[in-house]
RNA sequence: GCCCGGGUGGUGGAACUGGUAGACACGCAGGACUUAAAAUCCUGUGACCCUAAACGGUCGUACGGGUUCGAUUCCCGUCUCGGGCACCA
């Protein structure tokens, strides 16, 4: 009669003493050091959780329980990131209000997350979709809008030291990220009416009104932001964006493109993060050029980061929603211009996407002059040029670009080499190697210093000069929707205001329907009374993430209604430590984030730039698919083994009734009416299935519920389990065979201090070996803490129990420390012991001076030892093992031997089995 | 096309700054306990050769080269998988 390890009972017990005793509450004011660890919120999807989700949140809980035993005060939350397309999606077909789906999804993730034991301090949960939460995300919009960005002290300013200056000097020595197209003067300035002052200003503002090109979902009924479409289709759902000119609210990210990147360097990101982010923002150094048009007023502006190759210049390409199209076509080829920007219209984002090869043009009639030849350059229109990236012109040097190439070539337009020794016969040639030819004054010039003296003459002709450019657009910020914050403007004579602190929250109306209005109106124009003091207001939302770009603040003050967070209790808790979270985020919430922090620094707001110190991206879990094969004659099902007999079709089937690919047949039989007397053909007595990695979906009926796994191993099984699966930021497939390794690890635990019914522990001294093991796991476990890297640690932990004695382990001394290291994935597993000594104390500092965790470990002496002046042995050299393996280890080496030569191995040191060191003459 | 990151037993995966490759776990095989099963415990387990067995040997970290006394690790080239960006001038 073997006692059980009663996991159900130990974890239900300690859940309720952590609830209330409030174990986890992160301390208000401390003079502790803080540490704070922040998982990516969730969306409360309907579906629930499935296994995969927890990976981050169960590392991140490993880092704040060390963290807290080692003395720091942290600040773990977790919160709801609560607005979103689902649940309104769900409303226009059931009619049930979103906020009703959300909270009973909220309620279904919350039972699921306390199962799992996390150590979050619910005090401070935080719901995007409060409106006493995204009160404050509407008040950071209008901060937003009542702010610009100077270029010069590179800072958010308010809009009233803007009007200042253009009251003084109108704008034109005003350095500011703007769109402004006109210029003024102090007495036009004031001369100007309201409403043009307004119109003025709305191209100046951080958050602005204007008429842009949008993603257009007509599917989603709404605009999506250039992250929220992926090839063409919108990421959540998958329907095809179009674009289209549309009056939409933007936040001028822009204007922080340049800090945005440079914050990437203290960041301690993954590589691939921060690299997709460079890529995102897309910084190109370049000059800008103006060509004046031949007999007109107008000049063509273009980019270029080749001003070398400015006498390579054959013709210049717009693109055909260039304004200056209509003014520059003369009449002869109106009717063909016409034609080809009706084309370039109709064309689909997803259309020029794919057919990037297919060249189209047309000739618009007018000649640009070179700015320095005085050379006329026929000006084109293409759709290759795109109209939102730089002035959406080029000057074409079809020796130097390949796409200009490919259009030279099409339309024979000519190709004039300007690098010695490139062959441009073919194609162009793109190196920047070489000298340059057919260049006036730059001929003889490496590319280098052509590029360097062309942009100095550009200057000093007034023609252009350099420039820095940023892939990176503006985010549009309405969304044609219902469940989302309103975006707090109203409209008085046509003129956006925002609504002040004091009246916020703006609270979502009540609508008959969730849908858009019968003549294209967002669904808020349903609502009967939507107006501010008489004033109509706006009726698009905000994005998703326009909540998630500041709740991290949040947390350090969550129930303060005066303001997002304190000075306080950002001053104390400062940037997250420790950010936990999905890779998918990487040009979405990861760069919205930082730009909101970045700005409510400028504003002395925040009193840090950056919100993340270090992130770390756990990889996605995968499901495993199980099948069975159906014979298509006889419609019996076929064992997997013997399909090739058979021509048979596969059938996902529900994994939960398949073990280690065995088939429970009862189970199958009762899983669906159609299979109720289903025949099989087994092999050896059973049915094996077959199996596949694909994406965890209730479709492929391969999700695993992290409570059924609960309900059978626990959650420290679960938790541990999904640690030892494989280095955290991998993706890998969630695979059931495993766990019970794990789970007999844990089992074995209790058992060596539950003997029947009692319970056992000594006080005798634990022997050398067995403090030396300990501390081998010691040290490896605080290493790879550090590194993220549990998978070994949880190997760790088995190895040092298999190498204890039974009675070693049961030893006081040995346990202390033991328990503190296995704490992030079992605290409970020897309950009593650990009720005793008391959770809340620091055990791993008061255990660590006693025992000095590095006294056996490292201790060592370390030799350097050059052999040939070429290379080196760095050797540790533990001082109580220096004679050991000398004899067997010299045959070994033979390799070793043989370059040594006549010096004679005095000694081999072997530490672990493995030479460390020769000892020679 | 460009930029990141990977390819190790039947499987998931270990291996510190170049120093016994395959830790730990799963699976599999054999054994113990049991009327039996489950549970538990023990032993073996990269491939191949030699051997009655042991000892021993050869080959092995995607592929081909290189540096080194010594390479999973560093360098060059190729193949391949995953991720990001993509007519960005």
């Amino acid at each position: 009669m073997h006692a059980e390890y009663p996991f159900a009972l130990i974890e239900e017990k300690w859940r309720r003493k952590w609830a209330e005793n409030r174990t986890f509450a992160a301390l208000e004011k401390s003079s502790l050091p803080k540490f704070y660890v922040l998982d990516m919120f969730p969306y409360p999807s309907g579906a629930g959780l499935h296994v995969g989700h927890p990976l981050g949140y169960i590392a991140s809980d490993i880092v704040a329980r060390y963290k807290r035993n080692c003395g720091f005060n942290v600040l773990h939350p977790m919160g709801y990131d609560s607005f979103g397309l689902p649940a309104e999606q769900y409303a226009i077909q059931t009619g049930q209000h979103p906020a009703i789906t959300t909270a009973r999804n909220i309620e279904r993730y919350r039972g699921q997350l306390d199962k799992m034991g996390f150590s979050f301090d619910w005090s401070r949960e935080v719901r995007t979709s409060d409106p006493a939460y995204y009160k404050h995300t509407q008040y950071i919009f209008t901060l937003l809008f009542h702010h610009w960005y100077d270029t010069e002290l590179q800072k958010a300013r308010t809009i009233d030291s803007l009007v200042e200056m253009f009251a003084s000097g109108g704008n034109e020595n005003v350095h500011a990220a703007h769109h402004c197209k006109v210029l003024f003067d102090a007495a036009t300035w004031k001369n100007m009416s309201e409403h043009e002052q307004a119109e003025i200003l709305l191209c100046y503002r951080l958050a602005y009104l204007s008429d842009t090109m949008v993603n257009w979902c007509p599917a989603l009924g709404t605009v999506l932001s250039n992250d929220e479409v992926k090839d063409g289709f919108s990421e959540r759902g998958g329907h095809p964006v179009t674009r289209m000119r549309m009056k939409q609210w933007s936040l001028r990210i822009t204007a922080y493109a340049q800090r945005l990147l440079d914050g990437l360097d203290e960041l301690r990101w993954s590589d691939s993060i921060k690299e997709a982010q460079r890529n995102w923002l897309g910084r190109s150094t370049g000059c800008s050029v103006r060509f004046k048009v031949k007999g007109k007023e107008e000049e063509i502006e273009v980019f270029t980061t080749r001003p070398d190759t400015i006498f390579g210049v054959s013709f210049i390409v717009l693109a055909p929603e260039h304004e200056l199209v209509s003014t520059l076509t003369t009449d002869e080829c109106k009717e063909q211009v016409a034609s080809y920007v009706a084309y370039a219209a109709s064309r689909s984002e997803r259309e020029r996407q794919t057919e990037v090869k297919k060249i189209t043009g047309c000739f618009i009639g007018a000649y640009a002059l070179h700015p320095f030849s005085g050379k006329e350059i026929p000006v084109w229109i293409g759709e290759y040029v795109l109209a939102g990236y730089g002035t959406g012109a080029v000057m074409a040097v079809p020796a130097g670009d390949q796409r200009d190439y490919d259009f030279a070539r099409h339309f024979q337009l000519p190709v004039i080499p300007v690098m010695a020794n490139s062959d441009v016969s073919t194609m162009a040639d793109e190196s920047k190697e070489g000298t340059m030819i057919n260049s006036d004054f730059l001929d003889g010039l490496r590319v280098e210093e052509a590029i360097h003296a062309a942009g100095e003459r550009l200057s000093l002709s007034g023609a252009g000069g350099p420039l820095v450019l940023f892939r990176l657009r503006d985010a549009i910020f309405g969304r044609q929707r219902y469940w989302g914050e309103p975006i707090p403007v109203y409209y008085r004579d046509g003129i956006p205001m925002v609504i002040p602190k004091e009246d916020l929250p703006l609270t979502l109306p009540e609508v008959d329907a969730y849908l858009p209005t019968p003549d294209g109106e967002p669904p808020l124009a349903r609502a009967k009374e939507f107006t501010y003091k008489g004033y109509p207001l706006e009726k698009s939302t905000m994005p998703g993430w326009a909540g998630s770009s500041w709740y991290f603040l949040r947390y350090m003050d969550p129930h303060n209604t005066s303001a997002p967070a304190s000075q306080e209790s950002m001053a104390y808790w400062q940037q997250v430590d420790l950010y936990m979270g999905g890779s998918e985020h990487a040009t979405g919430h990861l760069l919205y984030a930082r730009f909101w922090t970045h700005f409510l620094h400028d504003l002395g707001q925040v009193p840090f730039k950056e919100p993340f110190k270090k992130l770390v991206n756990q990889g996605m879990i995968q499901g495993t698919s199980a099948f069975v094969y159906v014979d298509k004659k006889s419609r019996k099902l076929i064992s997997k083994n013997l399909v090739s007999n058979y021509d048979t079709y596969a059938l996902h089937v529900d994994v939960n009734l398949v073990d280690n690919h065995l088939l429970d047949i009862e189970k199958f039989k009762q899983w669906r009416e159609e299979f109720k007397d289903a025949e099989f053909v087994l092999e050896e007595g059973k049915y094996i299935c077959g199996s596949e990695v694909e994406k965890m979906s209730k479709s492929k009926w391969n999700v695993v519920n992290p409570d059924d796994v609960i309900a059978r191993y626990g959650a420290d099984t679960l938790r541990m389990y999904e640690m030892f699966l494989g280095p955290l930021e991998l993706s890998k497939p969630w695979n059931t065979n495993g766990i019970t390794g794990v789970h007999g690890f844990l089992k074995k635990c209790w058992k060596l201090f539950h003997q029947g019914e009692s319970f056992a522990v000594t006080d005798e001294e634990p022997k050398e070996e067995e403090l030396r093991s300990l501390h081998k796991l010691i040290k490896k476990v605080r290493e790879d803490i550090d590194k993220f890297s549990f998978n070994t640690s949880v190997s760790a932990f088995m190895i040092c129990v298999n190498e204890l004695s039974e009675l070693a382990c049961r030893k006081r001394g040995i346990l202390e420390p033991l328990l503190v290291c296995l704490s992030p994935f079992a605290p409970h597993v020897c309950e009593e012991l650990w009720e005793k000594l008391g959770h809340k104390t620091s055990i791993i500092q008061a255990a660590f001076p006693e025992f000095n965790a590095e006294y056996l470990v490292s201790s060592n002496i370390e030799y350097p030892v050059s052999l040939n002046g070429k290379t080196r042995f760095k050797i540790t050299l533990p001082a109580s093992m220096d004679a050991s393996g000398v004899e067997q280890e010299v045959r070994a080496s033979t390799d070793l031997q043989k370059y040594l030569g006549d010096k004679i191995i005095k000694k081999v040191i072997v530490v672990s089995g493995r030479i460390v060191n020769v000892v020679h003459t």
